[in-house]
RNA sequence: GGGCGAAUAGCUCAGUUGGUUAGAGCACCUGCCUUACACGCAGGGUGUCGGGGGUUCGAGUCCCUCUUCGCCCA
């Protein structure tokens, strides 16, 4: 592909379309993104490893703008410690996103009048695995268009044979260990799903609603009653007692007593319980111990039973331990619809005394949006408490940070609450609970035993067994993701090179969901006797912000506003794309994209994209093909003050570049530091300055300049070429994670290329510290000459074709010498002696080393308009300097704040008085005051 | 209800341990088809740093308070 010489052929504009995907394949047929274990030092290697691991998208997904802007930045990661020289490895794969992808398969089936149930488990199993083959995995193409860098090769899966077995063995450790355990107890159940969630999974809402006050008759005494106050009266069929306060005197009378629930005539006891809250509601609590968590609690104190009065699809009906307990009329009923039922019928019957508004939260599945149902059931749940442990004190003591750092504060919060997890989901399409029960129990025979083989025979009585019918969460497989795609459970070459990892890059809405239990998974399967606690899985973790659109609002496919990535690669390519998500988002800020106006929302992008190509194909027709100097081989003497002003401005823009970024790693190893916990990771950052540098630097004004020097016969021309393909080498490498295709392309086409040489692969720039300052100077003295003529004409409406006389002094006000080709040329002037521009007809400026750049305009300068200028000017600055003045004669300030400072000041005081004398002068020579 | 955070230009955000003319990008205004780029070039800052009070020689920065908004958890 390395084509330098028809530079003359390239178009005004760089064809992604055309070049991008086959560039693609170049990198990838080279083997620019594969990492190999024996490079890591961890294993022998001689460089250190730098990994991320990819949050796994669904396996039957498509990519949308948060893959597109997650991706991205671990992209631009992953590239820039690539160049860097690391053992860089960004492993990709999928989630089988267990009841998201059972879901959409059902939906299929219900299409054809059909249920999974029709099906029975194997054949419906065996449907999702068929639809998972088809549809699965397009993602991870589509990935390769807004180019991610992935180790391809490697592409994990959660629901592998390989990561499955991970998924058991560390199943059966925490069995062993205790760690899970069979509950019975209030869990949230999606009645849509039909399978219970975890407390992350059931999100809760904020709603309006309102608040039954619901009169509960005393048995004994119909003229005698307790108002119950809630917000759920279908409930009402599974009530078992109503509670007061012990120590609420309003209802002491009434402890002991039966009641009548008014929705069933069933009689219930008055209880008295330290749980309810006296100044909620009426004070006096109905428990439903089988549809409330806390009445679950409550009923198990006072050994209630425990009626469960809907069905799993979330109609009324009598479930188990509820015989007689619910109205015929009313079984078969929605939930929603018994509720209006209920409280029509209470009302009838005088049972209703008011009804409140109420504003509460309301559960919904975070995979369909159903309100989710309290209900007991039995479930399998991590034992949550020894394993955070650890794990917040990982992030306490720097070993694991999170930028931004609040969030370091919120999984705190959450740690320290930590509730067990319910891992047991009641569908077909997952890892199924490697738990197993005896057919035939006898004494001696285990209740139920977790084995990492499917279990034939019970190890009690060597009977026949059952596997439990549930499977696991799906994030109880996505937790082990650092590990197991390395091989874990085995001690493989790839675990000892790339475990732990470096950075996770993800959204704060899966910090507990994943980020947590990675962290607590990934300690608890690393613990040994040099690490007892265990080693983390990553150093960093960067929670970006959210795509947005023009209100702010979420993109989301119900609201109809989001964009596809893949137009947006078609329209302007992957660079733009990339470049907008990049330098729009600052860490931890969202990204905000108009929908309706995608060309206005990614032109930052392309048109940087444009920019940088235009620079490269002038650049390289100015150059020609000619062997290039190499830097290293100018001598000081062919320097001249434009190349060692944008030596110093590459220094620069690679120190800005490598701030932004960061260290790759904890400075010194182990913790992070308090002073270094925050810095890198700002990718906006480190992608502007490398913007600014190469346009604005580079190509405003470096190439500008090199255009006299460039022009064939010059005797500066090799010197100019070897400064300006270096310059523009370094930009590229610095902009190359950021805009991977154009740069490459470019870089290609650079005088002395090799074969099989990727920028991919190229080093990361290092200063050179070859400029001088007194070099840098002079040249600046000359831009700023320059920007003073042109502000002057500016001000003054100069037509751009005409020429102006300017005159430019020093503080002395003697002729100051300048690069007299560029500054006439760059600001359409000719340069006179001062003597030779009658005061009288002059427009100047001061410069800021203190000499004066006065412009003729003989006929055109307005006396009253250059002295309002200069009198507001000299205003300001005299409000100013008063104010500094009146600092400096403050002896509490001169005595009290630290020398430096004051000097500083008095400093300030010497130049702001200069100046001010200078513009008095002006205005008096202009004829003002 | 508990916890965390934010409020700076029209928009999105920087602003180190307090140090004195508050910055960037985008948007906007003016003039230019100046031998690569109009997806460009040149020039322009458009601000009670949310309100009030306090500490200090000095507050965008620290403290208190009010208002508004966001996030996490219940």
């Amino acid at each position: 592909m390395s084509n330098p010489s028809p530079t003359d052929e390239l178009p005004s504009r760089y064809d992604a379309a055309q070049s991008d995907p086959a560039l693609y394949e170049q990198w990838e047929r080279a083997g620019v993104f594969r990492a190999a274990a024996s490079e890591s030092v961890r294993a022998g290697g001689p460089v250190n490893p730098y990994v991320i691991v990819m949050p796994p998208p669904n396996v039957t997904g498509v990519l949308h703008m948060g893959h597109g802007l997650n991706n991205t930045v671990q992209d631009v990661l992953i590239r820039w410690r690539r160049m860097c020289g690391d053992a860089a490895l960004w492993m990709p794969g999928t989630d089988h996103a267990g009841i998201a992808t059972q879901n959409v398969v059902e939906k299929q089936l219900a299409k054809a009048g059909k249920t999974r149930d029709d099906l029975g488990r194997d054949a419906f199993i065996a449907e999702v695995q068929q639809f998972v083959t088809e549809k699965g995995g397009v993602i991870l193409k589509q990935l390769r268009a807004i180019g991610a860098s992935c180790d391809w090769d490697r592409t994990a899966y959660t629901f592998s044979p390989e990561l499955s077995r991970a998924v058991r063995e560390i199943f059966v450790r925490w069995y062993e260990d205790g760690l899970i355990y069979r509950g019975h107890r209030v869990t949230h159940w999606c009645s849509r799903c039909l399978t219970a969630l975890s407390d992350e999974e059931a999100e809760s809402h904020p709603a309006q609603g309102l608040m039954y006050h619901v009169r509960y008759p005393l048995a004994a005494d119909a003229t005698q009653s307790i108002v119950v106050a809630t917000t759920r009266p279908e409930t009402m069929f599974g009530d078992v007692a109503v509670a007061v306060h012990p120590a609420d005197e309003r209802y002491a009378r009434f402890v002991g007593q039966q009641v009548v629930n008014p929705a069933n005539g069933v009689e219930i006891p008055v209880i008295a319980d330290e749980y309810v809250d006296r100044e909620f509601g009426t004070g006096a609590l109905k428990i439903t111990p089988a549809h409330d968590a806390n009445d679950f609690e409550v009923g198990k104190r006072h050994a209630l039973s425990m009626p469960i009065i809907l069905t799993n699809d979330g109609k009324i009906g009598e479930g188990t331990d509820a015989a007689g307990r619910v109205p015929e009329q009313y079984a078969g009923l929605d939930r929603f619809d018994a509720r209006k039922r209920v409280a029509k019928d209470l009302e009838k019957a005088g049972a209703m005394v008011k009804t409140d508004q109420h504003h509460n939260a309301v559960r919904r599945c975070y995979r369909c949006d159903t309100v989710v149902e309290p209900r007991l059931s039995d479930q399998w749940f991590v034992k949550m408490a020894p394993l955070a442990a650890p794990a917040l004190a990982a992030v306490r003591d720097g070993r694991v940070r999170i930028l931004p750092e609040r969030w370091e504060a919120v999984y705190v919060n959450w740690m320290e609450n930590i509730r067990d997890w319910n891992i047991s989901r009641q569908i077909w399409w997952g890892h199924r609970i490697p738990v197993f029960y005896c057919l035939a129990p006898q004494a001696g025979c285990p209740a139920h035993f977790a084995s990492r083989d499917d279990a034939a025979t019970c190890p009690g009585c060597g009977g026949g067994t059952r596997q439990d019918n549930d499977v696991l969460d799906t994030w109880f497989s996505s937790q082990l993701w650092p590990f197991s795609t390395l091989g874990w459970p085995d001690k493989t070459a790839d675990l000892q090179a790339f475990y732990p990892t470096d950075v996770l890059v993800t959204a704060p809405e899966i910090l507990f969901f994943w980020v947590a239990r990675m962290i607590m998974s990934g300690m608890y399967v690393t613990r040994s006797a040099e690490s007892p606690d265990g080693v983390v899985p990553f150093h960093s973790v960067y929670l970006h912000g959210t795509a947005r659109d023009a209100q702010h609002r979420r993109m989301s496919k119900s609201l109809g506003n989001g964009i596809d990535p893949l137009d947006v690669v078609g329209l302007y390519g992957a660079d733009a794309l990339r470049w907008t998500v990049i330098a729009g988002m600052g860490l931890g800020s969202d990204l905000l994209l108009d929908h309706e106006n995608i060309e206005q929302s990614f032109a930052p992008g392309r048109n940087f994209a444009t920019k940088l190509w235009n620079i490269g194909r002038f650049l390289l027709i100015q150059v020609g093909d000619e062997p290039v100097k190499p830097i290293a081989g100018l001598t000081a003497a062919e320097l001249t003050p434009a190349d060692h002003w944008i030596l110093g401005r590459i220094d620069t823009a690679i120190a800005a570049a490598d701030t932004g970024l960061g260290p790759a790693r904890p400075p010194g190893g182990g913790a992070w530091s308090d002073r270094d916990h925050k810095l890198g990771l700002r990718l906006d950052e480190y992608a502007e300055s490398a913007r600014a540098f190469v346009w604005n630097d580079l190509a405003d004004w470096y190439l500008e300049h090199a255009k006299t020097r460039l022009t064939p016969g010059h005797a500066e021309r090799d010197t100019a070429r070897a400064v300006l393909v270096h310059g523009f080498d370094q930009a590229l490498r610095l902009l190359h994670p950021v805009m991977p295709f154009v740069t490459e392309s470019l870089w290609q086409k650079l005088p002395g290329r090799g074969a099989n040489e990727w920028l991919a692969q190229a080093r990361w720039p290092i200063p050179l510290g070859r400029a001088t300052t007194a070099g840098a100077a002079t040249f600046n003295a000359d831009r700023d000459a320059i920007t003073a003529v042109r502000e002057i004409r500016s001000d003054y409406a100069v037509p751009a074709g005409q020429l102006v006389q300017v005159a430019i002094t020093d503080a002395a006000g003697q002729a100051l010498s300048v690069d007299s080709a560029f500054v006439t040329r760059m600001a359409r002037c000719e340069l006179v002696l001062a003597s030779a521009i009658p005061a009288s007809a002059a427009a100047r400026t001061l410069l800021p080393g203190g000499g004066e750049v006065s412009v003729s305009l003989e006929g055109v300068v307005d006396f009253a308009r250059e002295r309002e200028k200069l009198s507001s000017e000299l205003t300001g600055l005299q409000t100013q300097l008063d104010a500094l003045r009146g600092r400096l004669s403050n002896e509490k300030f001169t005595a009290k704040a630290p020398a430096a400072i004051v000097e500083a000041e008095r400093a300030k005081e010497r130049e702001w008085s200069l100046r001010a004398d200078q513009l008095a002068a002006k205005l008096r020579s202009l004829g003002g005051a």
